[in-house]
DNA sequence: TATTCAATTTCAATCGGTTGCGCTAATTTT
DNA sequence: AAAATTAGCGCAACCGATTGAAATTGAATA
């Protein structure tokens, strides 16, 4: 165990006045006379006292600091939320306590009770891809923990939410791929138990539908884990099958790259053959050759709004005031680039 | 403020017992009968009893969270080093928190404060490329604080630290361009005042004397803030200078990529007019166009091996044992791909 | 019956800082 | 000169859990 931490306590032994006026004195409290207060910040400043948080945490029931539950971390989308969330909690005097459920529900129950444990004033959250399981979630809630998701979010809680418009996003991306000329439209899919990818894979069908191309089920693969790899072997099957088609719309970059270079491999040229777009806009995906079409979702964005809807929420409850959660949406963008552009 | 916590006092009260009775009782301490064991975990459970970690870590000045400072998140290697500390960290019980200095020496002092009034058990930090200010950390060390840098950090403070092999991989780098013929190799140099960018520099230095290449000052240009727009901008000037080269070594992948891609836009084919090698092998850098040789420094050995020492510190202090500073050196490993190799 | 002993349980201090209330002494008011 | 006011500071409880020591209980022993 660290000894020796300076406390108050030393600061006011020191000076032979007690810890209650030393408080006070530190504060600028008016019942405490200028000298006193000077004799204070003075040894204060020498001894570089710094106050225990937690004593004070636990004093306030209130720890200034946010909880984030994010699936990966490596990943350009999440770490840009986590940076977005940190610019607003600085900003507002709260640290943020990240943890990382790695794809496993199993983690992210044992996370969730740690923010709880720790005592966080509000909890962000991205659920894991596989799991359907929320009684962790309602029980933090239950505690009355202020909660919000994003992005990958639960339609059962009724908490605050924030979400790409990815049933818009997808639309624009199917529909760029339609005016460009091409008929044969393949979608990788995300994982069908979040809402994500319900809604990415409903964007694309309307936009087949308003433009009158007959909707093939087998055009429709599932790519649930969403890495290089699948998108790359489902890239091989999908040749190796010999389907007929010229345009991939993929549930995420990542996915899209895989599909990219393993068409490339076949001998296939992007875009003539096959346009390739994305959802997610990685940073690098820029630099790829060609670069990579995509539905930019502001990662940043994601995370201030959500950092400041849980701000609004534990301020309103901290003054017993309502809060009904409400879910925003942040704006999603398509940015042409040369894996769709016909010349 | 949240209120109505459960408490022990609660299913004190709730069972007509006496707080330390159950505080022992949930610890199955022997002295506590089976019955009233029974009774308490059957409450705690059916209230779902979480415990205040705050009231622990202030009791036994532990706080079972280990901080974490890193410049950018939005970076693979960073994002590789903490999903490396946090795999360490879990498996021993610990959370950690997470700071972003964003570059900003103002900012790391801020966030090193805030580290030490949470009271984190140990501290991991990568300096900001900027500064040469230690006084905020020698004073975290001075207060007790288990201290480990990794990647980017001081000669001046005798604490533990975790460096990849810079100058090695450097050298690796330098030798593999010289071997693939190339005679006028450009340095793209890191910051002078951070021991990784001199070591990287010592590196590209050594390789051409053993090669008996000489070394032209006017070949290593500065790339201080090692991002994209830096690394074209510069590649720019040097092709506008007309000065002659075959090849570049950059002190960074972001750094290679935006040389590369200027490069290209001026008409220069890679790797037949330039060989180009970065450093730290971005996760995408092998998907771009050519593929881009790296020296593969692993984030995540580093934030195990960072954590590891940080725990092992922690333990010997906790035991009153003395422990001894010490650096420890995670292999580098040349990457070989298409941007350097001469068909 | 008095004494010892073991098994359980409670008491109270502790960690560091905050805060309502009370106390003292000096100053002002009547 | 007595009473009221006030500036300045200390006391002690509190937040939630832990823990050494003391207390209670009942049973066993002398």
């Amino acid at each position: 165990m660290r000894k020796g931490q300076y406390t108050m306590q030393d600061i006011a032994n020191e000076l032979g006045i007690s810890k209650s006026t030393v408080s006070r004195a530190l504060k600028n409290h008016p019942d405490i006379s200028q000298d006193t207060k000077d004799a204070v910040h003075k040894l204060a400043k020498e001894k570089d006292y710094q106050p225990n948080s937690l004593a004070l945490s636990l004093r306030h029931n209130k720890s200034f600091v946010l909880g984030i539950i994010v699936p990966e971390i490596v990943h350009d989308f999440f770490a840009n939320v986590i940076s977005g969330v940190q610019k607003v909690a600085y900003n507002e005097g709260y640290n943020v306590m990240i943890c990382i459920s790695n794809e496993s529900t199993e983690q992210e129950i044992v996370d969730t009770k740690a923010m709880f444990s720790s005592r966080v004033d509000g909890l962000l959250i991205s659920r894991t891809k596989e799991s359907n399981d929320l009684s962790h979630l309602k029980s933090i809630v239950n505690k009355g923990v202020p909660l919000v998701m994003f992005d990958r979010v639960s339609e059962e809680l009724n908490v605050s939410k924030v979400i790409t418009d990815d049933f818009q996003g997808a639309y624009m991306a199917t529909e760029h791929l339609i005016k460009q000329g091409c008929k044969n439209i393949i979608h990788l899919s995300g994982p069908d138990n979040l809402a994500i990818g319900r809604n990415r894979k409903n964007g694309y069908l309307a936009a087949l539908k308003d433009y009158n191309i007959e909707v093939d089920e087998n055009m429709i693969i599932p790519c649930p884990k969403g890495d290089l790899d699948e998108g790359k072997t489902t890239m091989y099957d999908i040749i190796d099958q010999k389907i007929e088609f010229d345009a991939v719309f993929a549930n995420n970059d990542v996915t899209a790259i895989g599909a990219m270079n393993a068409a490339k491999e076949k001998g296939l040229s992007i875009p003539n053959d096959v346009s390739v777009i994305g959802f997610g806009d990685w940073r690098l995906s820029q630099l790829l050759d060609p670069p990579l079409s995509s539905i930019e979702q502001s990662g940043v964005d994601i995370g201030v709004t959500a950092a400041k809807l849980l701000l609004e929420q534990i301020r309103a409850e901290e003054k017993d005031e309502d809060f009904t959660p409400r879910t925003e949406v942040v704006e999603s963008h398509l940015i042409k680039r040369g894996s769709s552009i016909h010349s």
